[in-house]
DNA sequence: ACAGTCTCATTTGA
DNA sequence: TTCAAATGAGACTG
């Protein structure tokens, strides 16, 4: 018997586990002492403000918090699995090393009209938004006092679909919004590495970031995260249930992006 | 031994 | 000029 299992968060067990097999600094999501407490409040409404986490490292920079409950969350997950409609063809995939491959998961894009999205060689363009999407946006809105106008709908269906290492550093984002990411559904591991940490022979020895993604949680990438950290959703054959991610952006048009850049 | 995980190489075109 | 939202190979590990 697992004596972690013993413990009466399995969520926090796995935490612990993980980081004593990998001897890598983690960040626990939840402290076991707060946990409780943090639920029960999350239960009743975010009119009083969240209890936000601060995850913190050089050049990173997050905030996370629990923003539905697991009733909600259960919820706003059967309902954009009604709504959300999925990009199929050619919008499923992307171009890497010149080669063309499927996505290992759903895509979908919503936001305000005509905004579009490109990232590997596919242009996304958003559909209006669903009333369960403009619900949790409004969701976001009411715990960061940011306006999103766009979000990017990944789904993945068990362990097996994930996301490679990435920056979100796409010229049309808006540098000074966060990103916005809510997790429904499976919870996941979800991992931040340092970009001078990376490759064969790494500049500096900068401990990755690893934590488990809730369903119902939210986290803030704040500048200049992007910049600095790589993140992914790496495959966890384990995980036999579905898992969506939304995350809101701040997308600007084209004039906007020319007033933005410094002038000469 | 094996299955899951992790790290590196890829080398074209946006 | 830089560098990759992908996979696959080889190493590691419990």
């Amino acid at each position: 018997m697992d004596p972690f299992l013993t413990q009466a968060k399995k969520r926090s067990a796995h935490s612990m586990n993980w980081e004593k097999e990998h001897h890598w600094k983690k960040f626990k999501a939840c402290k076991e002492d707060e946990w409780e407490e943090e639920e029960s409040s999350i239960e009743e409404e975010f009119s009083h403000p969240l209890p936000w986490q601060k995850i913190e490292a050089e050049g990173l920079d997050c905030d996370y918090a629990l923003l539905f409950s697991k009733d909600e969350a259960d919820r706003l997950f059967n309902e954009l699995e009604e709504e959300v409609e999925y990009f199929t063809g050619e919008k499923a995939q992307i171009r890497v090393f010149g080669k063309h491959y499927s996505v290992p998961r759903k895509q979908a894009t919503y936001g305000d009209p005509g905004l579009m999205y490109s990232f590997s060689g596919v242009h996304l363009l958003a559909r209006p938004w669903t009333p369960t999407l403009d619900y949790i946006r409004d969701a976001v809105t009411k715990a960061t006092g940011r306006t999103f106008n766009f979000v990017l709908v990944n789904r993945y269906k068990d362990g097996s679909d994930h996301i490679g290492e990435h920056r979100d550093d796409e010229k049309e984002l808006d540098p000074g919004f966060p990103i916005a990411s809510v997790s429904l559904g499976a919870a996941r591991d979800f991992v931040f590495r340092h970009r001078e940490a990376r490759g064969r022979k790494p500049r500096r020895h900068i401990d990755p970031v690893k934590l488990e993604l809730a369903p119902g949680s939210l986290l803030l990438m704040n500048q200049p995260t992007n910049t600095y950290w790589y993140h992914s959703l790496p495959a966890r054959k384990r995980v036999l249930t579905p898992r969506i991610n939304l995350t809101f952006r701040c997308i600007v048009s084209q004039a906007q992006q020319q007033e933005l850049r410094p002038s000469q």
